[in-house]
DNA sequence: GTCTATAGACCGATAGAC
DNA sequence: GTCTATCGGTCTATAGAC
């Protein structure tokens, strides 16, 4: 039973990676099990469809967000600095945004063109972090605009993140990280920064 | 002869839409013959490979956004109204955009994770936008950062149409375009408006 | 009779599913 | 480990215009 568990969490990282990088359609049953190095027979002991390991990826993805989350509002106590965490994930990740993009905007991408069922978890993605960040821009006062601008920050790091994966210009993704800095110093201090 | 070349059009006008609705990978031969209408036997005579579909379709793009972006120089006249169409481009395609995301994007996103030969041919559709933008901002009188600030321009653009896609909230689209239009109507007038 | 355009049988590989 | 569907891709046959 514990060997089952273990063996269940590593087929959903080595999903969660391959997803990642190749895309939820280019990869295959057969990716995955060469990854866990298991055969695809007992594969099937763990998962029947590849919607159901798609299901549990999102489900792992919304778990580890929620602890990253958690593990931000320790580190940073105040919401401005919080909100910079967010802001910087794009060059901490640089390299893999850089050669795959933003996992949460290329998975919703690519589960609305397939219609696919699991889009709405995806997008829950989204609305975890937009949650989050508006919660900060309430906790500084703006609790009107919290939603619109916790939008306009998960907007702006999509931007970055596509144009990374697209352009591969590092200099760019730094230049508009410090860009949307300096929006939201601006912010802070004057009422209404940005109409 | 002049039949042939009407229908290897049909063809890449369908295989353009359905690469943009469903995606690249996940869009048939099967699929692409039945929208136009013709056997699968028929259509390898046009393209031989599903390669030479993409460049095709990417080689079509590109043509149709030179057209269009010579279309926005003589209906615009002023630099200023000109990079205004283009940021407008994501409400006039709302709802293309809300569902299927922007076309340019989410190819080049797909293209990065197949490690796809054409993957150079549809950043060159990003370039293209950039180059012109970045001449705008030049007979702007903003030459020094002409390319930084069309690359931003890119970015927001692309950051609203990925969020359009995966919230479908017409209002955030609005919100963010006028945001948009605030920073280049700040920029327009004074020297270096946002650092 | 040749050339263009079309159709459809057919192939091996591999996908997801069980 | 097997099954079936479908994938991208190849091949040949043929119909009609010139």
């Amino acid at each position: 039973m514990e060997k089952s568990v273990e063996t269940r969490a590593q087929i959903v990282a080595a999903a969660d990676r391959l997803f990642y990088e190749r895309g939820f359609e280019h990869t295959s049953f057969t990716a995955i099990a060469d990854a866990v190095q298991i055969s695809r027979g007992n594969f099937y002991y763990y998962f029947k469809t590849k919607d159901d390991i798609l299901a549990a990826v999102i489900e792992s993805r919304l778990a580890a967000t929620r602890r990253m989350l958690q593990q931000w509002e320790a580190e940073a106590p105040e919401p401005m600095g919080r909100i910079r965490r967010f802001i910087h994930v794009v060059l901490d990740n640089g390299p893999d945004i850089r050669n795959f993009g933003c996992p949460v905007g290329t998975l919703t991408a690519e589960l609305a063109k397939l219609d696919h069922p699991c889009r709405p978890a995806a997008t829950a993605l989204f609305t975890m972090f937009r949650t989050w960040l508006g919660c900060q821009f309430a906790a500084l006062g703006r609790e009107a605009e919290a939603n619109a601008l916790a939008l306009h920050v998960l907007a702006f790091s999509q931007g970055i993140a596509t144009l990374s994966n697209a352009l591969g210009d590092e200099n760019f993704v730094r230049r508009e990280v410090e860009r949307l800095e300096a929006w939201l110093d601006a912010g802070a201090s004057s009422r209404s920064p940005h109409q």
